[in-house]
DNA sequence: GTCAATAAAATTATACGATATATGATCCGG
DNA sequence: CCGGATCATATATCGTATAATTTTATTGAC
């Protein structure tokens, strides 16, 4: 490369965060995109023109550019020429999205975020849970006992718990055939997932998940729709207890 | 500009579709987008290297690149140096964007698509509507009286007809209190705008949705969640008749 | 012959500079 | 005070050169 010094700092030489590892531009996004879904960079914020911005960054124009293509097409900016790129109202956010998701859980949500996160959750994941238990294979099942065991062997203090986790809900929204729905509950969980590392960091003794979890698959293997959905509802009424706990300690 | 022809055509002269207006990068993203969930351009695709690529759309690799940002940040495609950029397997869509989800209906979506596409709706609008019913201020009502009023008086053939419609059911989100209901209302919505206006143009008399919509309004009107509900599932059933009318005819 | 280390090649990633285009702002005439 | 022409400015696009990365091929040792 040509002129770039190695440890990125703008004018004034503050420093900031390598961004070493992975694509320059997807760095300057996650970025960016956290300080706009963290509310420091406000909505309405007009940035610095792009080759001022970027001397500052210490990135080159292209990589701000594709930078703001990310956060464009999460509908998190705008640009037009001579009014620069400012940080759309929040009716324009993709909100679903896992990015946009992830950088607002990891600023400080606000209640009013967790709320509206927990009450989708409950609007679909009951449902979800009851068409799984109507539409799951015998494979998909066992697999998720697969993820159970995982889950209990390495526990949710472990990075591998946590995917096993993950893994588990995965499956079950896998078996309720469903690709959209699929995707909403990836989005979330994946979200959800920033939470539960931070639950098990704050927490001295947190509560063992295993029950609620296999209550569910229990529902699930016995094809009991009905009682599978109950059993989602008491998982999440879970979970939301656990957040507002870490939390708010 | 340089040395950019009029009239965008690839090296065998084949010309495609102007791509006139907007932002170059976008109408390419869409373009590409389109083909993507189309499934023109399988999963497991790889694109000609970026130079050569750009060269057979006639855009520069400036803007192509900005388009793979694009289409990246909505899971569609993944880049790799040596590698290429190829299509991603669709479990790593971005499914609930609304740029995808209209894409995707845009290309003869599949019947499996639309029954997932209902599906959701099914599983969240209902219960969206109860909420509504619950928490809608007298002046989000009075909105959405008007909307109706709009929706009736020039009706879904015409442009301003199907905007008071989505602002209606757009009204109604944001009565229901929850920014990410609404994200997901709001990218469903958009990607059934298209359709709705097709099945404008191709059934001679179409149904008159006013009985249901005004049914709804009354629920909401007189704070009845649990009529509201069921008033919001009558709807997504007619609309859903309606789409299979129009598209299998 | 197999496998590991190494070298090579191809492609994206980044940087930089120049020009075109669009849009907001200004100025001016009525 | 308003509408239109003009201007200024920031994005949009183009082009080229170089760096970094990753796959693939090669080589060498055992």
């Amino acid at each position: 490369m040509t002129g770039m010094d190695e440890d990125r700092q703008d004018k004034d030489g503050a420093a900031f965060a390598p961004l070493a590892t992975g694509r320059l531009h997807h760095a300057v996004a996650q970025r960016l995109g956290t300080q706009i879904a963290g509310g420091v960079l406000p909505v309405g914020h007009v940035f610095a023109a792009e080759v001022d911005h970027a001397e500052s960054l210490g990135v080159s124009r292209s990589v701000l550019r594709e930078a703001f293509r990310i956060l464009t097409a999460k509908g998190l900016v705008s640009s037009r020429p001579k009014a620069g790129t400012r940080v759309n109202e929040r009716r324009k956010w993709s909100m679903l999205d896992p990015d946009v998701l992830a950088w607002q859980i990891q600023s400080e949500p606000s209640d009013a975020f967790l709320r509206d996160l927990f009450e989708l959750r409950m609007m679909v994941e009951p449902q979800a849970a009851e068409m799984a238990a109507q539409r799951r294979s015998d494979e998909q099942l066992a697999d998720m006992a697969n993820a159970l065991d995982a889950m209990e062997r390495y526990t949710l203090a472990t990075e591998k718990g946590r995917a096993a986790d993950q893994r588990f809900h995965g499956l079950l929204m896998e078996a309720a055939q469903n690709e959209l729905l699929y995707g909403l509950s990836s989005s979330i969980m994946s979200a959800i997932a920033w939470t539960t590392a931070a639950k098990q960091r704050v927490q001295e003794a947190p509560r063992d998940p295993m029950p609620e979890h296999r209550a569910l698959y229990r529902e699930i293997e016995a094809r009991n729709p009905r009682q599978a959905q109950k059993a989602m509802r008491v998982l999440i009424e879970l979970a939301l207890a656990d957040m507002e706990v870490a939390l708010r300690r």
